[in-house]
DNA sequence: TTAATTTCGGATATTTTTGTCCGAAATTAA
DNA sequence: TTAATTTCGGACAAAAATATCCGAAATTAA
């Protein structure tokens, strides 16, 4: 559904916002550590984070990723799938049709779109610091 | 959200259905033209419907696939997509964990699960033949 | 039988995605 | 100032997905 790119991305993110709630900045070497994916690949993810102002980043000594107390409750998913893929998986075909919309639309386009914009509506109505408050009591992981 | 080769799969399938309805077998040159795509590479996803039993070819001339009539009903797009993609639509986790279900789940999990159920769902409710209507009023179209 | 047609199957090529390496730049602290 | 730390950015490498090529096998018809 995602790629390894966004997955990466997602899960970093919801790390460095549980540690930014606690004030803590986040090493590349510590998040890739936690969330469990490939150190060099997740730098360049991160990178597209900072270039989108989803996070902040720090250089030298104590540097390191974070998010803004105040951001936490405002970025969504969906900001974080754009940033990392673009609109392909809100835009396009289903059947993968250069041209299909509601007028010229490809027999399959009807049900697509009701399937897409759930997935949309999902990504959209979640905002990372509701992801947190399980990972805070134990309920939920982001590695295993 | 689809890989190429399931559009592929998907849009080859639909139109070797409507022909058959005719009575007609269609040769990999006259799907590939109609349905706009590249023509070995649809050979060989046509191989995989075959060996997966939903689709039936015939070498030679006046050769070509088709689906037999009482067939048509009865595909769903589930098991196209499942005889090209496996269950990798089905399975695994939302933010890619090896490990993540209801005992363990990622932060995602229960608003991934629903989303993807979602489309599953989609999937095997839609029957090859309920998309050949619109085909052939001319309300939906597979090119373009 | 021969020639033409069409799918089958393996090898190969191209493109995209995923992943690595390494030096440069910035920052901190001794 | 110097050394250590850490992100940044570009080049490169590996793997997967997409796509092509071509001869073999099967079938049909002349």
């Amino acid at each position: 559904m995602f790629s390894k790119a966004c997955e990466y991305g997602i899960r970093a993110a919801i790390f460095i916002a549980l540690q930014s709630l606690q004030g803590r900045r986040v090493s590349l070497k510590s998040i890739a550590a936690e969330i469990n994916s490939p150190e060099a690949f997740t730098a360049k993810i991160l990178q597209q984070l900072v270039r989108s102002g989803l996070v902040e980043s720090l250089r030298g000594p104590g540097g390191g990723f974070s998010i803004p107390g105040d951001r936490i409750a405002q970025i969504r998913l969906s900001e974080i799938v754009y940033a990392i893929d673009g609109d392909k998986l809100y835009e396009g075909c289903g059947l993968g049709l250069e041209q299909c919309d509601a007028r010229y639309p490809c027999p399959l386009h009807d049900k697509f779109v009701e399937v897409r914009r759930d997935l949309r509506n999902m990504l959209e109505q979640t905002s990372l610091d509701e992801l947190l408050t399980g990972l805070e009591v134990g309920l939920t992981y982001l590695r295993r």
